[in-house]
DNA sequence: CTGTTAGCGCATTCAG
DNA sequence: CTGAATGCGCTAACAG
C-alpha cells in the first residue's frame, strides 16, 4: 500500500546508493544543510553538523559528482592520453602526473592512443564528453578534426614528449630535431660513418631520424638505410630489425634505435651473429637511462626524464586551473632537454 | 516564433560549450528529438535526422555525460586501481584492461595504491564518488572501511592478482601460496637448502614468502633470514638488499625475491663482488617473463601473465554489466595460474 | 515518429 | 545560520 512516489524509503537500500536527500531525512534537516555540512562544516552549526555526520555515517553515504556539473564547473576530472603504458618511458610519465593531480584532488581519466593520431582522435572524441578540467596529450601530431575539437572545448591542455612550431596551448617537451643533431654529431665525432637506423613507425621517431639525416648529410653521409617496424616494440622486433638491415646487405658501424627496447634486441642479435659490439657495431638508443642500464649494462642512449615530465605537465595544468587568467601558463613551453649517454656500446 | 527561449543565444560562444538544446534551437527541432537522432538515429526521420546533424557540425557540440546519472543508469566508467603503473607487471595488466574497456565504450578511471591499504582507501573514496560502473582491484587487502563502502556500493568489483577466501565479489587471479609452496619445492628439489629472502614490504610478497617458510620449514628448514624494503622496487635496492643480507652474516645458496627488478639488482651486486651464479648463490625473481628476459638472460622466476590478468577482469566486468544478473559471473573464480622458470641463475 | 512533462543529485541564488 | 525555490544537461515516460 505504500504510495509509489519518488520517495525510496530512507534508508538507501540494497543496489540504489543513498543520495544527499536520504541524508537530510534521516538527520531531519534540508538538503541544503547536509551539503553545507559536508563542503562548508564551518558555517553549519556544530549539533546539526553532527546529527548530519551521524546520519552519513549510518547510510553510508558517498557524495556524488557525476551530476555536479548541474551546479558547479569544475568536473575536477583529468584525462591523460599516452600511446601505450607498456613502455616505461610513458608509464613514469603517467605515474608522474597521476602522482601530481591525486595529490591536488583531481581525478586522472586514462587514454592509450597506440601512437596513432587516428586513434587518439578516437579516444578524444569519448573523453571530451567527460568534460575534464584539463588534458595531457602525448605528442604534438594530431588529426586536424582532434585540434578543432580542441581549440573549441576552451580544456586546458597541455601537449608532452615534443616540441611545436604552435602548440595548441601549453608544451613541456624536448626537441626531437634537437636529439637527431646531437646524436648525429656525438657519433660523427667518434668516427662512425655508416649509419643505420632501426625504428617503430612513429611520427616522434621520425623526427629524430630525419634529422639525424639531414645533419649527417651535410657531412657528405647520404645513405641511410633505415628499418621501419610496427609497434609495440618488444625486443624481439630489434632483433629482426638488425636482421633485415643486415639481409638487405646493409654494413652499418653504427645503428641508431628509435628505442631502448629495440637498441636492446639488436644488442642481442649482434651478439648471438658474434657481432663486436662497438668495435664492429655500435647501437644506440632512446629513452630512460635506468631503464637502459636494466636493459643492457652497456647501451648507450639518449636519455629522457619522462616523470619529470609527467609532473612538469600536471603542474602546470594545476596552475592553469588555479587561475585561468595566469598569464604565465599562457604560453607555457618547458624544454626539459635531454641527454647523450655515450657507454660500452659505441 | 512560440519557442521559449532560453536564455542564452543560439550558438555556443567562446568558453561556453554548446549544450543540447543550443543544438535543438539551432536545428528547429525540441531537445528529445536531438537526443535521439544522436543515440537511437534509427526512430527519427531522415530529413529531421540530418538537420539535427547539420547543427551538431555547425556547433560542434559535443554531448556531455556529466549529468547523465540524472536520467540514465549507467556512467560508463570504470576505475581500475593498481599499486604503480611504473611496474611492468601491473602497467601491462592495466594496458589490457584498457583495451578491452575501451573496446567496448567503457572509460577508465585509474588510481595509484602505492602498495598501500590505506592509500587505496583515500583512492577509492575519491573514485566512489564518480559513481563508476565497475571497479577492478589489485589484490584482496583492503581496509575494513573500503570492504564496508565497496559492498554497500553495490557496484561490480573485480579483485586480482590474488586468491582470497572470501572475495568481495568477483576474482581473478592466483595463489601467492601455491607460489611459495611451487618453488620452495623446485629449490629444495634442485639441492638448495640454505634460503634466504629480499622483498618489498607488501602483503603479497609476504603471503609468497610465509607460504615458502612454511613449506621449508617442514624439511627442517627454520632460519631464513629476509630483507623487507619500501617501494618502490628498483634495481639499486636489490643490490642493498643483497648487501644487507650478508652484512647481516647471512651465507644463503639461494635468494629468493619478491619481484625480478630486486632478483636483477641481486644478480648484479653478487656479480660485483665474485659471487658464482648459480654455482655459489641462485637467485629467482617474480613477474613476467619476458621482462625477466630483458633484465637478465639467466634470471629464474616465477612466471605470470599480467596480461591475461587484466583482459580477463576487464571481461568478467563487462559481462557482468551487460547482464547483472547472470549467474555465471555471480561468484567467478578465475585462477590464471603461473609458472615456476627455472633458468640459468639457479 | 515527435513533443511535453518530469525528474535525476546536487549547489547556488535569495529569502527568512 | 537555515531553508525554499530554481536550474544544470540530459533522457525516460507518456502523450499527441
Amino acid at each position: 500500500m505504500t504510495s509509489k512516489r519518488s520517495g525510496r524509503g530512507q534508508a538507501g537500500r540494497a543496489g540504489k546508493q543513498p543520495t544527499l536527500i536520504d541524508v537530510a531525512s534521516v538527520a531531519g534537516v534540508s538538503p541544503i544543510t547536509v551539503s553545507r555540512a559536508l563542503n562548508t562544516p564551518e558555517i553549519v552549526r556544530p549539533e546539526l553538523r553532527e546529527k548530519v555526520f551521524r546520519a552519513v555515517q549510518k547510510l553510508g553515504y558517498v557524495p556524488s559528482m557525476l551530476t555536479q556539473r548541474g551546479s558547479e564547473e569544475r568536473s575536477r576530472l583529468v584525462a591523460v592520453l599516452v600511446p601505450t603504458v607498456a613502455n616505461s618511458i610513458f608509464s613514469e610519465t603517467l605515474q608522474a602526473a597521476i602522482d601530481v593531480l591525486t595529490e591536488a584532488g583531481y581525478e586522472t581519466l586514462i587514454g592509450l592512443t597506440n601512437y596513432s593520431a587516428e586513434r587518439e582522435e578516437q579516444v578524444l572524441d569519448a573523453i571530451l564528453r567527460r568534460r575534464p578540467d584539463g588534458i595531457i596529450l602525448t605528442g604534438t601530431l594530431h588529426t586536424a578534426a582532434s585540434k578543432i575539437r580542441l581549440s573549441r572545448s576552451g580544456i586546458p591542455i597541455v601537449e608532452t614528449w615534443d616540441s611545436a612550431r604552435k602548440p595548441l596551448d601549453m608544451l613541456v617537451g624536448f626537441s626531437h630535431e634537437a636529439i637527431g643533431q646531437a646524436v648525429a654529431a656525438q657519433l660523427l665525432a667518434k668516427g662512425y660513418r655508416r649509419f643505420a637506423a632501426v625504428m617503430l613507425d612513429d611520427a616522434r621517431a621520425r623526427q629524430r631520424k630525419d634529422s639525424l639525416v639531414r645533419e649527417i648529410g651535410e657531412h657528405g653521409i647520404t645513405e641511410v638505410p633505415c628499418v621501419v617496424l610496427p609497434p609495440p616494440a618488444t625486443v624481439a622486433l630489434g632483433r629482426a630489425g638488425l636482421t633485415t638491415l643486415l639481409e638487405r646487405g646493409a654494413s652499418p658501424d653504427v645503428v641508431v634505435c628509435s628505442s631502448d627496447t629495440l637498441a636492446h634486441g639488436v644488442l642481442e642479435e649482434a651478439a648471438e651473429r658474434g657481432i663486436n659490439v662497438p668495435r664492429a657495431l655500435a647501437v644506440m638508443g632512446f629513452g630512460d637511462l635506468s631503464h637502459a642500464a636494466h636493459l643492457h649494462p652497456a647501451l648507450s642512449s639518449v636519455n629522457i626524464n619522462g616523470a619529470r615530465i609527467g609532473q612538469r605537465a600536471a603542474e602546470a595544468l594545476l596552475a592553469r586551473l588555479d587561475d585561468p587568467d595566469d598569464l604565465s601558463t599562457a604560453k607555457l613551453r618547458v624544454d626539459v632537454g635531454f641527454d647523450v649517454v655515450l657507454r660500452g656500446s659505441t
